[in-house]
DNA sequence: ATGATCTTGTTCTCGCGTTCACAAACTTCT
DNA sequence: AGAAGTTTGTGAACGCGAGAACAAGATCAT
C-alpha cells in the first residue's frame, strides 16, 4: 500500500529504459525491497505477472497508477508560504506526477497578491471558494506549529479530505479525514540517535570486552 | 526509539506552559499515542517516572534529549541547493533543535560562492575539508534523483554516518551507515490513493448493496 | 511432445510491536 | 496510621507484517 508509489517510480525508470519485462527480483532490486515482499503487495492488485515470464513494465505501470489514483489528476491548495511553502509550490515533482497546485495561501496581509510561480497568494477567506471551484481534495499545511490545527480545521470545514502536514504539531481531525506528517528535524533527530549510538556503542564494545575479558 | 523526538516536543511544549508534571494520559495525548506504549517506549531508556505522579516535565525532558543526543550540537552538511535545499538551509526549526548547517554545497559552477543565509555555496571537492573540519555526521541530500547515488557516495567517502535523503531515488550505502528518506510526491500518493478509495468506496459500496440485496 | 528451467502466487512460520490488564508504589485524606 | 485513590512499570495475549519455501503455471531447448 505505501510501497506503491515506489514500486511505480522504479517502473518508470525502467520504461524509460525501454525494458519490456522485469522479474519480482529486478524489481524489488530497483525499489529496494525483497521479491517476496513485492509479489505479495503486487498480488493484493489482481494477477498481473506471467509465471516463468515476469511482468509487463507498461501495464503494471498503468495498473499501479490506476490503483493509486493517479489516472485523474489531483488538485491541491498549500497554505503557509514561508520558505518551505514556497519550495513546495514551486517543486516540479508534484506537477510531473498529477497533482496540481490551484492556491497558495498565506495570512500575511501583506504579502497578498505575492506571485510566487503561476499563482497569486491569496488570503485563507479565499478557501472554501478555491476549494469547492477546483474540488480541492488535498491540502498541505507548511505554516508553523502555533497555526497548523487551526489551518486544519479549516481545511476541513471547507471540505478538503486529505492533509499533508509539515508542521510540527499533532493535528487532531475527524475520522473522514487522512492525516500525513513530514516532520524533517524529527528525521534528523532520529539519524543523531543513530550517530550518538554508533560513537557510544563503540565504548560500550570496549567495556563490555573489558568485561568479558575478565569473566573469562 | 523514533517517538522519542516526539515526546520530547510534546514535553517542550508542556515546559513553555510551565507545567510541571506530567502524567503518562497527558504526555501520551499531547503526543497522540496510546499511553500505554509512551510508558513502555520510556522504560526502555530507564525508570524516570514516580508513580501516584507522573513524570517531571524538565527531568524526563532532560533525559530523552541526552538520550536522542541532542545535549551536543551536530553538524550537517546540505547538497543541492535548489528549492528545496534553499528552503532547507534557511530552516529555523533544524537551528533550535542543535543541528548546525555547515556547508551548502550545489554542482552548477555559476552559483559558487552565492551566500544563502549566512553560508556561501561551494563545490563538491571541498567536502572532504568541510567534513574533517566541522565533523560532520549528517549530511542532507536535495539533488535531482540522477545525481543523488553520487552524492551519497561522495558523502559516505568523506566520512558521513547518516544520510537525509530528499531525492526521489534509492540509495545504495554499506552497512555502517544510515539512510532516511523524505519523498514528498509519495507522501502525495498515498493522500491520493486514500482519496481515491474514499471515492471509489462509496461507489463499491453501492454495487455491493446490490449484490447483497440480491443474494438475500 | 517432453523434460528442464524459470518465475509467479500463496501458504506457513517467525518475530516484533501494540495493547490490555494488573501488581507495585506513591500520595492524600480521614 | 491506615484506607482510598492515582499512576507507573511490566507480564501476557493478540494481531500483523516480513521472509522463507513451495506448488502451479509458463517458456524453451531438444
Amino acid at each position: 500500500m505505501a510501497r506503491l508509489p515506489i514500486y511505480l517510480r522504479a517502473l518508470t525508470a525502467l520504461a524509460d529504459r525501454e525494458v519490456v519485462t522485469a522479474s519480482s527480483e529486478d524489481l524489488a532490486g530497483a525499489a529496494g525491497v525483497n521479491s517476496a515482499k513485492l509479489r505479495k503487495d503486487l498480488s493484493y492488485l489482481g494477477t498481473y505477472g506471467t509465471r516463468g515470464v515476469g511482468y509487463d513494465v507498461t501495464y503494471l505501470r498503468y495498473q499501479i497508477a490506476r490503483e493509486i489514483g493517479l489516472t485523474q489528476d489531483w488538485s491541491v491548495v498549500i497554505v503557509g508560504i514561508g520558505n518551505l511553502g514556497h519550495a513546495l509550490a514551486n517543486y516540479s515533482g508534484f506537477v510531473s506526477r498529477g497533482f496540481q497546485v490551484v492556491a497558495l495561501i498565506d495570512n500575511d496581509p501583506a504579502r497578498l497578491g505575492e506571485r510566487v510561480g503561476d499563482l497569486a497568494i491569496s488570503s485563507i477567506d479565499d478557501l472554501d471558494v478555491v476549494v469547492r471551484e477546483a474540488s480541492v481534495a488535498i491540502g498541505v499545511i507548511a505554516t508553523p506549529a502555533g497555526a497548523a490545527q487551526a489551518v486544519c480545521d479549516r481545511l476541513v470545514e471547507a471540505g478538503v479530505g486529505s492533509i499533508l502536514n509539515f508542521a510540527p504539531a499533532v493535528l487532531t481531525v475527524p475520522d473522514h479525514v487522512d492525516v500525513r506528517k513530514v516532520d524533517l528535524s524529527i528525521e534528523l533527530q532520529i539519524l543523531a540517535y543513530h550517530e550518538q549510538r554508533k560513537a557510544h556503542g563503540l565504548a560500550l564494545l570496549h567495556a563490555d570486552d573489558v568485561v568479558r575479558a575478565g569473566a573469562v
